[in-house]
RNA sequence: GGGCGAUUAGCUCAGUGGUAGAGCACUGCCUUCACACGGCAGGGGUCGCAGGUUCAAGCCCUGCAUCGCCCA
């Protein structure tokens, strides 16, 4: 055990980032410590989590989605606003009852030999037991999710809420009972959204059929992918204009195999070109026949039974599967005559994405929303700015689908679920109310006596609770404070696959029942697909979970999981040998910051996000790079006096040029976050941790503290900066990478903390001091440099920490730490005060002329380690005073073993040259350089400054140019050729020399 | 067929009117005391094609090609 506190931090910092080390107990306390629950003071800021289905596990989606959003909540709790993301999941009626029915299934039974009842009991013991796995995940990605408020929809206040509006629709007539069209699934006996459809190309055939005229005149050709359904025709259909077969419309058609006669219509439906240019209709069973029957006024003739038998008594076709129907009816019409000819024809085939079988289109008694009325509203929200789309152009998207919107099915034939809210008398009288006595009142009202009533065995669609979820979260119908607080919401962060089906039809319940718009924002974020740009499906075995990239996974256990479970096990061999080229080594665990600093950097415009390993790699490579830096920081000022007392500082050039940087940074970031542009932010952080911070400041700062030499002020001024740089990146990071900026973030808060119990506690030394050797006068403390003793920031730390003191190159805003962790602290803001224009021409000063020597030595195949002479040419005050302000850094960076200057007109050795402006940086040759090598820089140099000089001139040349062109462009372009004249000149002059050498 | 979008370095993508960028990958040198998950230096693009607008186009307009998504 050491007391030395240098070694004690080293100690303790590893020397590689290790994730797996922190993650999960600064979560856990993060948690406890309640700091994710709204602080009350400050502009409410909110996001509804799109609740994840309970039955769900986190995918890449979600990962993705949830970075984008606690990134957004994380930065607007930073910068001190009352900020709630609210947690919760949904019920996922079809996903979550098929589960629990499979569980029965193992033990022999099924959901009938229980009754609802117990089922429904099943399946709430179910969900209490294992339905929070991926809030488990979530917590794993960081999410700031406020837990405590978390919601269910089938909680009894979201429940009522579901009820409310029920009952309120309907009595308004925007609820209406009636038999429609629906898609049918045939195996789970259920209606289903469009959303649980998945269609697919499938190969399949095209049977072309003759169908008799019913007068004996001949007879037409109809094809059809599905020729079952011909039981149900009702027409057949030709295009108005279709010269072939104007002469039949109007005639009857001997339907063959029923007898039957049907009408031949002519309907502009028809595509002359597809197949015959004949079209059966059949109005129960196909949504454009359906469209065509109405306006033909076609009975709708249903074929099918609920499992999808043919249902027609008396006919030999009678309950025979659909798939089996149809070969028979093949073969009675082949063995009749009938049969034209079969081609092979690929077609869309509508799958039930649960069950897995064909969805028919089926006719049934279901509820449906009136939506017309609530999408006219709905519309008029985001025409009138009440509601913004970012990315602007889904608007566009959004007001097609919102045009051809339908009315929409809301029954689902199961048990778990919210129960429809209607009770039937004998008569078929319907009462719906938010009760049954309520239900009974209504019909003792109707009929003078009390009745016996039965409630309506449907269930609601999950997305009709989902509908409510940003305000039935908040407790409405219940006007509570949080209703007032946080509604209507900021911003809805969701995929562009659901604006449809979700975020339409949370608008149109927001302003029918809240009077106005769930969220004033709504931000719509590419897909997650796979390197190859294809969509991830377990069918097609390229799934990645956010886990495995967290945790790491090695190759065979990855292999395993693809291929378990699969739909088609014959799929298994191609998958294997897919993955295990892609990850021949596995996936390494690269931890949740890398992940999400991976998501945020490919947050752009786009609607395709392709995940590629590379990305995480090396942003995996930034946390380590960050990691270090931290430590490189810490031994340098851990148990150091910082400036965190209030003693005076020297700043020097560099000092002042990162501080600078630091406020642009923080300016580009803050655009960044306003227009939803994490991957701008990311990238504008990275590069300047990486290469301002990490690749030049810490260079130079070794200089300053590897110097013996320098005061006190100065070692100080650059500790000071070293820290506090370093702190206002972490919290500047914090939104986007949590973890790593929290525990660092622990570590270097005590060296911007104004200590009580410090270490170095030293009574305040006032800085009366004049800096021993300091070129700039020092700025006035409580200005730039001094603590803000009238702001204390009390940290009610458990380890005894003093106060945080102002970060003084960052600035603050009001509501300063609220506890001891980075994510309470409040977020950078740009200080403008802090530009420095000087330091930054300076230091760019300083990176060319070390750039230049560099490039020489790299170029000329100098051992980096060997220290050169270096002669300055032509130089100008402002050269001449740079150097001797920087003359240590170019020695240090540049490893140069002297700097000199020649003297106007004296005659330079034979070199290597750069040039920095118009002043030269010459290696001197000597032994060290290659003729050759020389000329072939040189060679180079020449040619690309004359390819950029040809490009200058000929824009001068242009007199429309110089005449119209703003006057500080003309200028720009009239310098640069001047210096590019005089680097050729320069550099010309070189070549010739270099070239007269011997050798 | 209708609508939307994409096409910039080998790959993944930024860049909406004024000197073409980043990450990864690649090449050479270097285990220098924060980091080899690293450092230094370097190579690589007539911005899909053809017109047009403009003093000036990767960016705006028109057409075409290719690819993708949604709806029929």
């Amino acid at each position: 055990m050491t007391h030395d506190p240098q070694a004690a931090a080293t100690a303790a910092l590893s020397k590689s980032y290790d994730p797996h080390a922190i993650e999960q107990r600064l979560y856990e306390r993060w948690e406890a410590a309640g700091y994710f629950a709204p602080s009350a003071t400050g502009p409410a800021y909110c996001i509804m989590i799109p609740p994840p289905n309970v039955t769900g596990s986190l995918h890449m989606g979600h990962a993705f989605q949830d970075t984008l959003m606690d990134a957004l909540i994380r930065y607007h709790r930073m910068l001190g606003d009352n900020t709630l993301w609210q947690a919760g999941s949904d019920h996922a009626g079809i996903a979550t009852q098929m589960v629990v029915e499979r569980q029965l299934e193992a033990e022999g039974k099924s959901r009938h030999d229980l009754g609802r009842e117990e089922f429904t009991r099943r399946v709430w013991r179910w969900k209490e037991q294992s339905g929070g796995t991926i809030t488990k995940q979530l917590r794993r990605m960081g999410a700031s999710l406020d837990w405590s408020r978390e919601r269910f929809t089938m909680d009894e206040g979201l429940s009522a809420a579901v009820t409310e509006v029920f009952v309120r629709l309907y009595e308004e007539g925007l609820i209406y009972r009636g038999k429609r069209l629906v898609n049918w699934d045939p195996v789970l006996h259920t209606a289903v959204s469009d959303l649980e459809v998945i269609s697919e190309e499938e190969a399949g055939h095209l049977w072309h059929i003759r169908y008799p005229l019913a007068d004996g005149s001949g007879h037409l050709v109809v094809a059809t992918t599905r020729p079952e359904t011909m039981l149900g025709d009702a027409a057949v259909a030709v295009h108005p204009d279709d010269e072939r077969y104007q002469k039949l419309v109007g005639k009857m058609v001997a339907l063959p195999l029923t007898g039957r006669h049907i009408p031949v219509i002519a309907d502009e439906y028809v595509d002359p070109e597809f197949g015959s240019g004949c079209v059966k209709i059949t109005p129960a069973h196909d949504f454009n026949d359906y469209e065509v029957g109405k306006r033909h006024g076609l009975p709708q003739i249903n074929i099918f039974t609920i499992d999808a038998k043919i249902n027609l008594p008396g006919s030999k076709f009678h309950e025979l599967d659909r798939y089996v129907a149809r070969k028979k009816i093949v073969h009675d019409l082949e063995a009749a005559g009938l049969l034209e000819k079969v081609q092979d024809h690929k077609l869309m085939v509508p799958r039930g994405d649960r069950s897995g079988a064909a969805i028919e289109p089926y006719l049934t008694d279901q509820w449906f929303v009136k939506v017309g009325p609530l999408a006219a509203e709905a519309v008029k929200a985001v025409e009138d700015g009440r509601i913004r789309f970012v990315p602007e152009n889904w608007t566009k998207t959004y007001y097609e689908w919102m045009r051809n919107i339908q009315d929409w099915c809301i029954s689902r034939q199961i048990w778990w679920g919210h129960r429809i809210p209607a009770w039937y008398d004998a008569d078929g009288d319907i009462f719906v109310a938010c009760g049954e006595a309520e239900a009974h009142a209504k019909a003792r009202v109707k009929h003078g006596r009390d009745m016996p009533l039965v409630q309506d065995n449907d269930v609601l669609d999950t997305w009709f609770s989902s509908a409510l979820w940003p305000f039935s979260t908040l407790g409405w119908p219940k006007q509570t404070p949080e209703i007032k607080t946080f509604y209507p919401t900021s911003v809805l962060v969701t995929g562009f696959d659901i604006i449809f089906f979700w975020v339409a039809r949370m608008i149109m319940m927001g302003l029918k029942f809240m009077g106005d718009v769930p969220f004033r924002e709504v931000y719509i974020h590419g897909l997650v697909r796979d390197a190859e740009g294809q969509k991830m499906s377990k069918s097609k075995g390229n799934i990645l979970d956010p886990l495995d990239l967290i945790d790491g996974i090695d190759l065979d256990a990855l292999v395993a999981k693809r291929t378990s479970g699969l739909m088609q096990p014959q799929m298994a061999k191609k998958i294997e040998t897919a993955t295990r080229k892609h990850f021949p080594q596995g996936i390494p665990a690269y931890g949740t910051d890398a992940l999400r600093f991976t998501f945020a950097s490919l947050a752009t415009q786009g609607r395709d996000i392709k995940f590629d390993l590379g990305r995480i790699d090396g942003y995996r490579n930034f946390c380590n790079k960050l990691w270090n830096a931290a430590r490189y920081v810490l031994m340098n000022t851990e148990g150091q006096d910082c400036g965190q007392h209030g003693d005076e500082v020297e700043l020097n050039s560099a000092d002042r040029w990162i501080v600078s940087r630091l406020q642009e940074v923080i300016t580009e970031v803050e655009t960044a976050f306003k227009e939803y542009r994490l991957d701008l932010a990311a990238q504008a952080v990275y590069s300047f941790v990486w290469h301002e911070y990490c690749d030049w400041y810490l260079e130079l700062s070794k200089v300053v503290l590897n110097n013996a030499a320098a005061s006190p002020e100065a070692a100080r001024g650059t500790r000071k900066t070293l820290v506090q740089v370093l702190e206002a990146s972490l919290r500047l990071l914090h939104p986007l990478m949590p973890f790593i900026t929290e525990e660092i973030w622990q570590r270097v808060a005590p060296m911007c903390t104004k200590s009580r119990a410090s270490a170095h506690g030293s009574p305040q030394s006032e800085s009366s001091r004049a800096p021993a050797r300091s070129a700039r006068p020092p700025l006035p403390a409580g200005e730039g440099m001094g603590v803000r003793a009238d702001l204390p920031h009390p940290l009610p730390s458990p380890e005894g920490r003093g106060e945080v003191s102002e970060n003084l190159y960052s600035g603050r805003n009001e509501g300063e730490g609220r506890g001891p962790t980075i994510m309470l602290q409040p977020y950078p803001r740009p200080r403008p005060e802090k530009i420095d224009a000087a330091a930054t021409k300076e230091l760019r000063w300083v990176m060319a002329v070390v750039t230049g020597i560099r490039n020489i030595r790299g170029e000329m195949d100098i051992a980096p380690g060997k220290l050169i002479p270096v002669l300055l040419q032509e130089g100008s005050a402002a050269d001449r005073a740079h150097l001797e302000t920087n003359r240590h850094y170019i020695a240090a960076l540049a490893r140069t073993e002297s700097v000199i200057w020649l003297k106007p007109g004296e005659r330079a050795p034979e070199s290597a040259t750069a040039l920095v402006g118009h002043m030269k940086v010459l290696v001197p040759l000597g032994s060290l350089i290659d003729k050759q090598a020389e000329l072939g820089r040189l060679k180079k140099e020449i040619e690309k400054i004359e390819k950029d000089l040809a490009k200058c001139r000929a824009k001068l040349a242009n007199s429309d140019f110089v005449a119209r062109a703003p006057k500080p462009v003309v200028e720009q372009e009239q310098k640069r050729v001047h210096d590019f004249e005089a680097a050729l000149a320069s550099l010309n002059a070189q070549r010739a020399r270099v070239e007269a050498l011997p050798g």
